[in-house]
DNA sequence: TAGATTGTTAATCGATTAACAATC
DNA sequence: TAGATTGTTAATCGATTAACAATC
């Protein structure tokens, strides 16, 4: 467990982060693993701003309150940086989850690289279509419903990403939780029933997008 | 241009919506269009709060600054309070919208509902490949990029959803942009160049998830 | 009437920002 | 040395929350 800190500036209460911070944080690790693909050794909180949104002062601030990791008239250097995120937010591992739904948008989910830049391994993928079970894909097979239970167990999953159509998302949002997930990532645009144990995040850019647009009109 | 209002309790500045309230309210309109299409007539503060994780005083608050829209004791009509934050947040109409990319993401977006439920209709949809030029998807027509600034221009185009390879973002980025688009909707993980007046807006479903394991792993 | 839920207040807490000395 | 950028302070502003009267 980590060690409580009395003062801080409000970026941990005890020896949790706070929700802000966490969200920031994570949104700097996105940056940061991104500029070091493409070649990138350091990087200024200002272009960390740039591409985040978030006020270079900001993003100093939440560093700095974890130890001085930036080198004066020169920046961030990003390998070393990345490593002490993941050891703040506590995810240095490789995480295995479960895909749920293997239609155009559960193939691209898993032939793309987005889950697996970040330690996240899809180590299961179901479907409820006969003639999909057995068929490969992104470097898994997919399963039937039947081996859920099972393989979440096994692999020790407690993430589920839900790319099914909306009308069966609560039905399988049902069973995940039943079989011991704790974490629902939502494409759908259903809102999902779970108990208040369960962390449920949906995706919406069209919400994203009406309040880009709000700000574009006035 | 609306009207000025003094003091409002930290909505507003000036007429502009804070960027927390928009995106509060747009969560909202999430919440509530689903809600409808599920069939429901009305909804407590309570459960818009389950939904989203905001705090139900937070959105009654956030409501009560521009009306008294709900009925104590009942809870809020569903369709009256879409047609209100529609009003707030000036997207009452339909907008278009262009789709690059006709891979199987692409494919996945067009076919969903997810944009059309808040009024935003794929106008066009672009693909390098020539084979798939000409092919419905959706409810047009998969374009050449040669057709693009036509296209964009001649129907009021601003915003643009690139769901194409994450080495061929950043080009379609700049074609895109010059010819006239405001708003990126990013689904590549790239982290993309544009001038400062267009606002590109990144989903990251990998980053939402390394907070949310934070909060389940402490 | 009794129960439920809004609208609103008041107090606290965290986020934001400008500014700048320190230093690479 | 000159330029750049971090680390940090101080001040302000917006978000959050509990509590509860109003009222459907």
């Amino acid at each position: 467990m980590a060690v409580r800190i009395a003062s801080d500036g409000g970026s941990r209460t005890g020896d949790r982060l706070t929700v802000g911070v966490a969200a920031r944080l994570s949104q700097y690790l996105r940056v940061l693993t991104q500029a070091r693909k493409m070649g990138k050794d350091r990087i200024s909180s200002q272009e960390i701003s740039e591409y985040t949104n978030i006020n270079a002062t900001q993003i100093r601030r939440d560093l700095s309150a974890f130890g001085k990791f930036g080198k004066r008239g020169v920046g961030y250097n990003i390998d070393s940086l990345i490593a002490e995120i993941r050891k703040i937010l506590r995810t240095q591992g490789q995480h295995n989850i479960a895909l749920f739904g293997a239609g155009r948008l559960g193939q691209a989910i898993a032939s793309s690289t987005i889950f697996a830049d970040h330690g996240f391994n899809i180590a299961g993928a179901f479907d409820n279509d006969p003639a999909k079970v057995g068929e490969p894909i992104g470097g898994t097979t997919i399963s039937g419903y039947d081996e859920l239970r099972e393989l979440i167990r096994e692999k020790n999953i407690i993430v589920a990403v839900l790319a099914v159509p909306p009308d069966a998302a609560q039905q399988v949002a049902d069973e995940v939780v039943d079989a011991g997930v704790k974490i629902i990532f939502n494409y759908t645009e259903a809102l999902l029933d779970v108990p208040h144990d369960v962390a449920v995040h949906t995706t919406s850019p069209a919400v994203e997008l009406l309040y880009a647009l709000y700000f574009y009109l006035t």
